[in-house]
RNA sequence: GUGGAAUUAGCUCAGUUGGUUAGAGCGCCAGUUUGUGGCAUUGGAGGUCGUGGGUUCGAUUCCCAUAUUCCACC
């Protein structure tokens, strides 16, 4: 059994539901699980300090290979004392490997066996990012958890492609590890792939997990699919996941997502959604979502949630907020990106009680009921 | 008082050498957002083209009158 510097106990399984709480332990603090992470980008919560991040009860907070490297370059995160000194974070931090931004945001992309060669969307400079490299800039930014360089499969994809894709994931993973050289302090998560194929995604978790590493992520979900499909998936999966090993599902979601994904045995989130959609305007309550800068709102002096304890939610009305929204003020994106935050961390925790309680299923349920739709 | 210019969507303005449902930007209204290029994006509503006459098969466009605003001159 290896020391790895990133530990998963878990505690309780729901007997009701299947899903499970437990404790992420790492380097800068210990985690409970389920848990959703915020994504800091740039290495940093879009408009959140982190003394903010903390009130709202963040765990981990996510950053990324990809936007360091290109700017401002991780021998300056380096120099800087690491990501944590560099934003003053001083909880856990997990970087993703950068291969999802490639794919995703850059122009023109060539993908081969040795790694993606692409054009910075900042310059348009060219770029070879490969696991190697990926695994090196993550070295020097010295995240407590790190990802292996993955294809992210595009849906749909012909299941040819779907497999020599995950094959090459594995493939890249090996020579990750292989790469790895801060083990003891870092610890790498492998990705698996498969797209919505059940035995691919059978075949791809038996060879990721087939590595000695301390955490699993689930990839290529959650990209454009059927939810059915998504859950069908992590039903798949669940038998072929190490229990003592923390499960991340990549890039996720909703709430109703999330809710859904526990009830699978996930542990692990993270999605922009919550700071993306607040910074347009929107924002989730426990009545569904809402768009607060429609004109309904314009004189409702109520809170964003009236169960809500956040912040915002101690302090400021839906006018308000419409307000600023509309007239474009950071505030507004600050304070509906700190509620939508609190909520989907609030959303975690109390699932987490439900599942100590044996009843996360009825908590589904309820939740469901009041929020009025599936996600 | 004289001469000139302007008047088209809530705002700022295009445009029509006279010809089906008159455009843009912004604003407004409503959506979207899933391992983040913050202030994006998609769609929608909204105008009897200042008013009243005239010419014409047909006028927002040409002519006359008139109102309002601005400029110059006296």
């Amino acid at each position: 059994m290896s020391d790895f510097p990133v530990r998963y106990e878990a505690e309780h399984v729901c007997t009701q539901s299947g899903a499970r709480a437990g404790r992420l332990i790492t380097p800068h603090g210990t985690v409970a699980t389920p848990c959703f992470m915020p994504v800091g980008t740039q290495a940093t919560v879009k408009g959140i300090s982190p003394e903010e991040l903390h009130e709202i009860g963040a765990g981990v907070v996510l950053s990324n290979t990809y936007h360091l490297w290109m700017r401002p370059g991780e021998k300056i995160v380096k120099a800087a004392g690491g990501l944590h000194q560099f934003m003053r974070w001083n909880g856990p931090i997990l970087t993703d490997s950068g291969g999802f931004q490639v794919f995703s945001l850059s122009e023109r992309k060539h993908i081969n066996e040795e790694g993606v060669t692409f054009k910075s969307h900042i310059d348009g400079s060219k770029h070879v990012l490969t696991p190697e490299k990926s695994i090196q800039i993550q070295n020097d930014l010295g995240a407590d958890i790190i990802m292996a360089f993955d294809e992210c499969t595009p849906w749909p994809a012909e299941k040819s492609y779907a497999k020599a894709s995950l094959e090459r994931t594995t493939r890249w993973l090996e020579r990750c590890v292989k790469t790895h050289a801060r083990e003891r302090e870092q610890a790498l998560f492998g990705i698996i792939q498969g797209s919505t194929y059940a035995d691919l995604r059978e075949q791809s978790a038996k060879e990721i997990t087939a590595f000695d590493l301390p955490g699993f992520g689930i990839g290529g979900l959650s990209v454009g699919e059927p939810a059915e499909d998504l859950y069908s998936m992590l039903d798949v999966l669940r038998p072929h996941l190490p229990e003592n090993k923390p499960r991340y599902l990549m890039g996720v979601g909703t709430p109703g997502y999330l809710i859904e994904s526990v009830l699978r045995g996930i542990d692990m989130f993270d999605c922009v959604l919550p700071t993306r959609i607040g910074r347009n305007g929107s924002v989730l309550t426990y009545e569904g979502r809402k768009i607060i800068r429609d004109k309904q709102f314009a004189e409702d002096f109520r809170p964003i949630d009236e169960d809500c304890g956040c912040y915002c939610c101690r302090n400021y009305s839906r006018a308000y907020i419409r307000h600023l929204i509309k007239a474009g003020e950071m505030f507004g994106l600050r304070l509906t990106s700190i509620h939508n935050l609190h909520f989907l961390t609030d959303l975690m925790k109390n699932l987490r009680q439900a599942i100590f309680e044996n009843r996360a299923q009825d908590f589904a349920t309820a939740f469901f009921q009041r929020f009025g739709s599936k996600n």
